[in-house]
DNA sequence: GTAATAGATGACCGTAAGTCATTAAATAAA
DNA sequence: TTTATTTAATGACTTACGGTCATCTATTAC
């Protein structure tokens, strides 16, 4: 009886078709403009239909985040799973993520709004669900590399690592969502170039990690 | 000839209780789902009078987030102009910026929104100037105050005041998010207490920027 | 007292998310 | 093979809300 197996691998093939159209027609408009009847409409199919497989637009959007998730963090593990030593992995982890934002930047936008806890109200329990197991696997990835550079000696015994990921997220994060939407009027007001800053500052916080500053 | 000097003064008071009302809705609401209806219900008048005032609710909106630009710019202006040392009050923008995420957390939620370049496609041009001027000003106030520290000898002359703002704005500003929206989920998953990350990250970008580092 | 102007109103419009009665297709039963 | 039943898909419809505008009202000017 293959019946149900074969409806089940249809019901999947068609989640992810929808997820597809979705993630072309947001990345297109940006997710207020998208509408549910163009992304209908780009997955040849009825605006019904779509919610027999996504409880809602925001379920949807949820979707392709994930997806960004995924991608982030499979770009993170391919970067620290070089032989390099623990130290220049740290390193790689920041690098990586900048070329994250460069290269993804439709995903990483994305990220904005799960900030925002004002525009999850319509998400389902098991969307919200992913979403955490992606984001805790991200964190665990940065605060677990981190603490095998403190037991190797490189990185400074009082650094907390959890601490640690913390201040380097924001960091790197408020920088690049500056530099999204305000690269110009920095530029322009201050004179600053955010690439850089970005890069000085990774490069202090790094520093004061450091048990011996030298290197 | 007093009469257009009235009108003017009535239409400037209306602005305010229309502000009045929408900063009530807003607050109590949230910028989703707070309905022109609801605000022109709350300021005793009919939705069309509220287009007479403001061309759309994105403007409304932000007319309520400058209020909140300016009470922050005068609890640093303030923390800035007692007679301690530079480096102390610079110590203080830190924590009255964290004072100021306590005592007024919907205007910091506001914030977000504006950070989002995808949820202002309505805002009138002179609302986005006020903004920016507004913010001018933050930015103006810590870089100012961090130049004079640099002047007087206690800040490293390598650094840079823009940079060093820009620095420090993201890193408090990305660890109250977090604490906004998930500080019980730091707390269970990674035992992180985010006011304790909070102050060691900033004493330790502070420690960086000094020239001496005793102190 | 009347005309002209400015201010306020709320019914109305367009749009878009989400629903549901109906239809079509696939599977099971006879 | 035909009929019944379950499952999937549809799109017209409902609801909600931002924004508009013809109409009405009050104020000011003449």
């Amino acid at each position: 009886m293959g019946i149900p197996e074969r409806k089940e691998r249809e019901r999947e093939h068609r989640r992810e078709e929808i997820l597809n159209a979705a993630q072309r027609v947001f990345f297109e408009k940006g997710l207020q403009p998208a509408t549910m009847d163009e992304i209908a409409e780009a997955a040849e199919l009825s605006k019904g239909t779509l919610y027999l497989y996504y409880k809602s637009k925001e379920d949807l959007y949820l979707g392709v985040m994930i997806r960004g998730i995924d991608i982030l963090h499979n770009m993170l593990a391919e970067a620290t799973s070089t032989d390099e030593p623990t130290i220049v992995k740290i390193k790689n982890l920041g690098d990586t993520y900048y070329r994250y934002f460069k290269e993804h930047r439709s995903f990483f936008r994305m990220f904005y709004f799960f900030q925002n806890p004002l525009f999850h109200t319509q998400v389902s329990e098991e969307m919200m669900g992913l979403c955490h197991t992606g984001n805790q696997k991200l964190w665990k990835l940065v605060i677990d590399l981190i603490q095998r550079g403190i037991d190797e000696g490189d990185i400074r015994p009082d650094v907390d690592p959890a601490e640690c990921s913390m201040i380097l997220w924001s960091n790197s994060n408020g920088i690049m969502m500056r530099m999204d939407t305000q690269e110009e009027y920095f530029k322009n007001m201050l004179g600053m170039d955010l690439e850089k800053v970005l890069q000085k500052s990774m490069a202090m916080l790094f520093q004061s990690m450091l048990r011996d500053p030298a290197k």
